[in-house]
DNA sequence: CGCACATGAGACATTGATGTCTCATGCAAG
DNA sequence: CTTGCATGAGACATCAATGTCTCATGTGCG
């Protein structure tokens, strides 16, 4: 389906390794060039051709990353119709990248002083965006700021990716579980007398 | 204030030099033993002869993680009351812990496949059970499964606790955060359409 | 066929952290 | 004072991962 060549032969197809890479690191973090090489069944030579480093590595997975939640977000269509459903919408789209999300979430702790790829403000604020939106239009509470909010959801769909692979969730459920819990909160709506304020 | 002594002399305070590792560590997850040693104000020798390696040193601090969880546990009195102000209770006394859970809940991916502490099974078992208490008495919806929702709030706490130390959200609104999002979810209860009574 | 070139295999140096060791120092107890 | 002992400083070996390099190989292309 792929015929990339970049001068005469075909040279180790790009995306292939990144793909393999991702998988491999979002279950081993830790995992070492040697091990990403193999995983993609390449030589780890040629690995460090296409990538001058693990660093170089990350960041790439981070740029696929941030394309892909991109591509996720103008899929989710978040300024249409009601909030809710937008971001229900957002959830459902971005579920397949919650475990590379985890990962590089987590990766990025590490990197301390460094900037961070400008994507990932892009997205925040068309998240933080969403929520203001919602809240303008009455169907979000306010007294939790878009930016919490945008965090939270990352925080949760970390979670969830973590814990699905950890088998204490189930798969099928990790959509609805973060949707749920984030627009309703635990508590029941219906038969307690919803109180808030203080 | 303290007056330990091992032999004859007081060796070094071990306690203050697990607190100052943590407080680097939460700030710094890649800080080097030398490092924590510089932080703790001793040489790296006296560090490595309290704590035979690093390895040692983040289970001793998972250690005490987890004894200042189960006493904020315990101090949140899960058991009493509605449900809902326990989930209150309990995110108000585990917050000071935020930062050390984030950075354990972080390390323990890197574990890999070594077996964690049973003390965070103890741990997840009671806060599972007072959501499944808030359930059983109808405080609580029932379609989101204890085991996510103790998940979930570590994943909270873990997101709230970084978006704190990046500045993104005032320390102040810590337990508001959480404790709203958690319990509440987004969406405003009042105005809109669900049908409910007050 | 013969060339070009990407690849695989592996040697090698480098780097950073770790763990171990020794030794001098300082301090408190006897 | 003298002794015992924990400490600080630092040398040192080790180890793992990384980055760089060379070279043989195989295969597509002219």
């Amino acid at each position: 389906m792929s015929h990339v060549r970049y001068s005469r032969r075909m040279a180790v197809d790009r995306d292939q390794v990144l793909r393999s890479a991702a998988a491999l690191l979002t279950r081993k973090s830790t995992a070492t060039m040697d091990e990403v090489a193999k995983a993609a069944g390449i030589s780890r030579a040629t690995l460090h051709r296409q990538f001058a480093g693990r660093d170089a590595l990350v960041r790439a997975l981070e740029a696929l990353c941030i394309a892909e939640c991109e591509a996720a977000l103008a899929a989710a269509r978040p300024d249409e119709g009601p909030a809710t459903d937008a971001v229900r919408r957002l959830v459902a789209h971005i579920e397949p990248n919650a475990p590379l999300i985890a990962f590089l979430y987590t990766e990025n702790q590490l990197f301390e002083g460094e900037e961070q790829n400008e994507g990932w403000a892009r997205i925040d604020e068309r998240v933080a965006a969403l929520f203001t939106r919602g809240q303008a239009g009455g169907e979000f509470r306010i007294d939790l700021t878009p930016a919490w909010l945008t965090e939270a959801l990352y925080g949760l769909l970390a979670s969830a990716a973590w814990a699905v692979a950890e088998g204490r969730v189930a798969p099928k459920d990790f959509t609805h579980m973060i949707v749920e819990l984030l627009l309703g909160g635990v508590l029941r709506q219906d038969d307690p007398a919803p109180r808030k304020e203080s």
